[in-house]
DNA sequence: TTTCTAACTGCAAACCACTTGCAATTAGAA
DNA sequence: TTCTAATTGCAAGTGGTTTGCAGTTAGAAA
């Protein structure tokens, strides 16, 4: 958290209660969370703050935004590793892939690539057998 | 067209002038166009209505709802080749990539998997000489 | 061919996620 | 401790999508 907190200290930008307390919801959730999940952990902050705090941490690199395959926008933190995500329909327990394209498009195509999305959803093992 | 026309028939839905019209609109165009686009192409018929055909043509699997990284969601007509995407963010050109993951990721994580993303956005080898 | 009705359309309004303007508040530099 | 630019909360605006409803129409049945 304190490394998170320099990063943003360091960019210029003030260090303030909201922004603590959406880096700690972001960073104690082990997977990607939506704006509107982020304000209600942090109920205490507008939406709007949490919008622009997020935003913000997105432009100096502390988070990075992800479309996931049922078209909803979440965040997390930025990590070394790179990973996309699958998502179950029924009970939308989200998991991890360990599998991405990113180097074979990039010689593929000559594109300078910004942004990807690996991004499934699906029915998990358990709510297969359930219904 | 008489087969795509033939398709709807027999889904039991009514083959009127409007849906004719998204119906070749979506046909006519090498690449996958937005709710909008779709509409400014079928200027005459009303958004709502292009909207409820796109609905209905997804439903009974005559396209396929595809959603770019760059967050907006593009319509085409379902073919036997599934096919990703690469935008350019600068001149907007959408190319193919013979590329996909779907096999992989149902052996990995025994999903039964519905909807998948596999699209990127970058800047194209002409767009990178421009700036 | 004409009649009839459920399906379809256009219009307008609702909805929802996101974004912005503004006045009051506050972090943190001086 | 003072001061000011940055930040916040509030409330309204935006844009894409979705829906209710009354009038229209495709196409089945007579």
């Amino acid at each position: 958290m304190e490394n998170l907190f320099s990063v943003l200290r360091e960019s210029g930008a003030k260090l303030t209660g909201q922004r603590k307390l959406v880096l700690e919801c972001l960073s104690s959730s082990e997977k990607p969370l939506t704006l509107k999940e982020i304000h209600n952990n942090c109920s205490k902050i507008d939406f709007a703050s949490v919008y622009r705090s997020v935003k913000l941490f997105e432009e100096i690199d502390l988070v990075e935004e992800i479309i996931f395959a049922d078209k909803k926008v979440r965040y997390k933190l930025v990590q070394n590793r790179h990973q996309h995500h699958i998502i179950c329909s029924k009970c939308g327990e989200i998991k991890e892939l360990p599998i991405c394209l990113l180097a074979e498009i990039k010689k593929l195509t000559n594109y300078k690539i910004t942004k990807h999305t690996l991004e499934f959803m699906g029915i998990c093992p358990k709510c297969q057998k359930i219904s």
